[in-house]
This record gives C-alpha cells, sequence and structure tokens, in this order.
RNA sequence: GUGGGCGUAGCUCAAGGGUAGAGCACCAGGUUGUGGUCCUGGGGGUUGUGGGUUCGAAUCCCAUCGCUCACCCCA
C-alpha cells in the first residue's frame, strides 16, 4: 500500500462519525445550557505562545511540538492543546473588558508528536472549556457538573473523576521544597527518571509507575498538608458545593497535572477500560496564566475532554445514532423511467424525505436488495406498467406489502406514511 | 527515544519448506417485475517491501517499512 495516513493519525469513518456527532452534539447542548459560548480558534499559533504557558521543561514543549518555520521564516507551532491559544484569544481581544465571569469552549484537533499507541495518537480531538474572571470556588464545581452530566448524557456512569488542590503561589513553593527534601533524602530509591524530575518538576514522581517509586511515594509529603488557608478553604468550598448536588469525586492528593499552569483545583476523569491511558478528561484552574501571558490578572479554570478516548467508551446500543437511514428507496423498472425517478427523488428529497437509490440499471431482484440493506422503511418502484396509468407501487419493507399510488398524490401519501407533517 | 507482539482476499483468520484456503462480505443464477432465509455458481491475493538460503519460500535468515501494545507522557 504505497498511499497511506501518516503515523499517529487517522480517518473517521461512516459507521464511527456517527459516535462523534453523538458525542458533539451532547457537549454543545450542555454548552448552551451552562452559559458557555462557542470560539473558534486557529490551530497553529506562534511556537513561544506554548514555550511560556506550558512551561519550558514540559515534555510537550521539549519533545512533543510539531514546530516548523514557515514561508516567512517565523516559529510555527501545531497546537499541541487549546487553553493557550484561548488565553491568547481572550487577552488579545480584550475579552477580560468588561469584567466579568467569560464562559468560552471550542472543539478540534491538536498535535503532539508522540509515540502512538492505544488512546493517543498525533492528531486527536478535543472538547475544550474555559471560564475566566472568577475564582469563586462554585465555577471550579460548576464545572464539574458538567463533566458528570455530559458523561452522564453518554451513558458513561463507570468513570471516576479524581479531585486534588495543587495550591498557589503562596503555598505551592513550600511543598515543592518539603517534596524535594524528601525526595533527595531518598535519591538511591528512586528510578533514573524520577531521578531526573526532582529538579525538573518533583510533583512528576507521582505520576511514577515503578514499583520502587510507588513505595516512596507512600511516605511523600502530599501537597494537602501544605496547602495554605485560603487554597484549604477554597478546596473545601468547591467539594462543599459538589456534595450539595451529589456528583461523586474521589479525593487523590497525589494527582498533579503535567503542564506547569496549574493551580489550586485540578481534576481526571479516569476509566478502567481503557489501557496505558486511561484518562479521558483534565482539567483545573490556572489562576496565574493569564497575567503571566500579559494579559491583565485573571483567574481562570478549564479542562479537555479527548473525544478518541470517550467514544472508544461510547455503547453505541444506546445512544441515539443518526445512521443516515433512507426513509425511501427509489427502484426503477423498464427503459426510460430513470428520468421520472429522478424528478421524483426531487420532490421527495424538496419535502425533507430522506431518499436514496439504485443508480446503475441492475435488475430489480438486485435493486431491492440493495433497498434492504439500506433499511429504508419504504421502496417506491417505479414500473413501466404503473406509470403507464399514472401510478406506482409503494412496498413497506418490513411489512412486506405493497400498495399502488397515484403519482400526482405521491409526497403526501408518503409523507402521511412516514407520520411526517 | 526504548522494548515486546504482529503484517496472507474488502473484513476476521487458516496453511510452519512442495499448486494459497475458509467464514463473512460482494456479484450472478434458482423462468417475464420484488429484499431478508436457503441452494448453485463466480470474481477477487506478485502472502507489507527488498535481499538471501533452497531444486522449490507465505513458511527459514537478514534488512526495511508499517501496524499494535507497553515504557515515557497525557486528553
Amino acid at each position: 500500500m504505497s498511499l497511506r495516513a501518516v503515523r499517529g493519525v487517522k480517518d473517521i469513518l461512516p459507521g464511527e462519525v456517527e459516535l462523534w456527532e453523538v458525542v458533539e452534539a451532547e457537549a454543545r447542548r450542555l454548552f448552551k445550557t451552562f452559559g458557555y459560548a462557542e470560539i473558534k480558534i486557529p490551530v497553529f499559533e506562534h511556537t513561544s505562545l506554548f514555550a511560556r504557558s506550558l512551561g519550558e521543561t514540559t515534555d510537550i514543549v521539549q519533545k512533543e511540538m510539531y514546530t516548523f518555520e514557515d514561508r516567512g521564516g517565523d516559529s510555527i507551532t501545531l497546537r499541541p492543546e487549546a487553553t493557550a491559544s484561548l488565553v491568547r484569544a481572550y487577552i488579545e481581544h480584550n475579552l477580560f473588558h468588561p469584567p466579568r465571569l467569560l464562559k468560552v469552549f471550542t472543539i478540534g484537533p491538536m498535535f503532539r508528536y508522540e509515540r502512538p499507541q492505544a488512546g493517543r495518537f498525533r492528531q486527536f480531538y478535543q472538547v475544550n472549556a474555559e471560564a475566566f474572571g472568577s475564582d469563586n470556588p462554585a465555577v471550579d464545581a460548576e464545572i464539574l457538573v458538567f463533566v458528570d452530566k455530559l458523561l452522564r448524557a453518554l451513558h458513561l456512569d463507570d468513570l471516576e473523576v479524581r479531585l486534588n488542590s495543587l495550591g498557589d503561589e503562596a503555598c505551592r513553593p513550600r511543598y515543592t521544597e518539603a517534596l524535594t527534601a524528601f525526595l533527595q533524602r531518598r535519591r538511591d530509591a528512586l528510578c533514573e527518571d524520577c531521578d531526573q524530575r526532582i529538579d525538573l518538576n518533583p510533583m512528576r514522581v507521582f505520576d511514577c509507575k515503578t514499583p520502587g517509586c510507588q513505595e516512596l511515594k507512600e511516605a511523600a509529603p502530599t501537597i494537602g498538608e501544605y496547602l495554605c488557608e485560603a487554597c484549604v478553604d477554597h478546596f473545601e468550598q468547591v467539594k462543599a458545593h459538589l456534595a450539595r448536588v451529589d456528583i461523586p469525586v474521589h479525593l487523590d492528593p497525589q494527582l498533579v497535572r503535567g503542564l506547569d499552569y496549574y493551580t489550586r483545583t485540578t481534576f481526571e476523569v479516569v476509566s478502567a477500560r481503557l489501557g496505558a491511558q486511561d484518562a479521558v478528561c483534565g482539567g483545573g484552574r490556572y489562576d496565574g496564566l493569564v497575567e503571566a501571558l500579559g494579559g491583565p490578572p485573571t483567574p481562570a479554570i478549564g479542562f479537555a475532554i479527548g473525544i478518541e478516548r470517550l467514544v472508544s467508551l461510547l455503547d453505541r446500543s444506546r445512544l441515539p445514532l443518526d445512521e443516515g437511514t433512507p426513509q425511501l428507496f427509489i427502484a426503477t423498472v423498464g427503459e426510460g423511467v430513470d428520468e421520472v425517478a429522478f424528478e421524483i427523488m426531487h420532490a421527495l428529497r424538496s419535502a425533507s424525505i430522506r431518499v436514496e437509490r439504485e443508480y446503475e440499471s441492475r435488475s430489480l431482484k438486485a435493486q431491492m436488495k440493495v433497498a434492504d440493506r439500506s433499511k429504508a422503511q419504504y421502496t417506491l418502484i417505479l414500473g413501466g406498467d404503473e406509470l403507464a396509468r399514472g401510478a406506482a407501487l409503494l412496498r413497506n419493507m418490513a411489512a412486506s406489502s405493497q400498495e399502488e399510488i397515484a403519482l400526482d398524490s405521491l409526497v403526501e401519501e408518503i409523507k402521511a406514511r412516514l407520520a411526517l407533517p
């Protein structure tokens, strides 16, 4: 096979794309009810945006970005995530003016140069949402309510929401210091990767899966013990809001994030049915990012849902998929009825009836087979005999019954049988 | 970037040195113009690619590409 898609990307074909349609439709519907407005942003940005927002030392920036020089000599990067772009747009268009809570979402592809595996692709799609301008814990809770509602609408009730607080600039440094000291004392027990993480981003040791590090983690200090009063209070309120509306969450004191900009509330939704890449959704608060990128001090919180991973969990039998099944199939018999068929198909479609047809002149038997496979409710058989007296045969496929219908009332008759207005 | 597994028909897979097969799918027929079940027949593969060993390679060896899973990272 000489023509192939690029490694790590894939086509979403008819048959699967209907699941995507349901996910996107549900998300859009819920965003409206939660007051989020859609925003469309470019898929590439100046490279510096990502370096500044994600953190120079993150893996994404150091080895996973699709970065290239454009014809004008600028360094461009295909977005590895959406938050940076959304913050950029927020600042660029002065969306902080007038001061208010601004809630936006976007849906689209992200790009990361990683080794592909189950649930990990080089181009993958995310649903992204951000709420700018409030540090009220109710906003945090609301986001988790949204995620919960979306998952339930998609009949996903076996996912676990993990929640933690990462503290802020007041308390996190103290914790990082303590953790670093703890890890340095046990340096020889750590794996090679974690040894390096001590200096780069010590909290990521909690992500390590090596048995030795796992044991060490148990004894390590957790961020919760070091949170300042304001962060404790904030976190408590988030939890209280969630409890009030019965949103179940699993507190995970060791939950950390790979991106530098997160503060305070952090969460992740994971599935036991996925492989190593088990996070369907991840997000959290990033109260310092807008200012760090040159905007006014603006608290904000957001999240991203991985659509491929979400779709892979869906049970199609529980979802209203639109397979595009025709309501009516047109079969023709004999010479010279093609034009009539074309005209009738046009009239039916003008009445918003889904019509399909076999275009090749094949035997009626073959056409009926195609009609059957199409799962059309009715088949309209246009034959010379009936056409000669201004009529056609309408066959109810499930009932295996058929009747003759006059051509001049065809559209009305068919609409009546399909129970259309 | 590192390691494991796998590449045979559209799909799922057999054949493990001696003519490349099955199921499903597809096409046609089973008397004039009727689908699903059934019966009969048919089309379809330079066995990922390139080398090597051999009288003979899908099968053994080497390389290469691809897919896949895991590490890593994260959605």
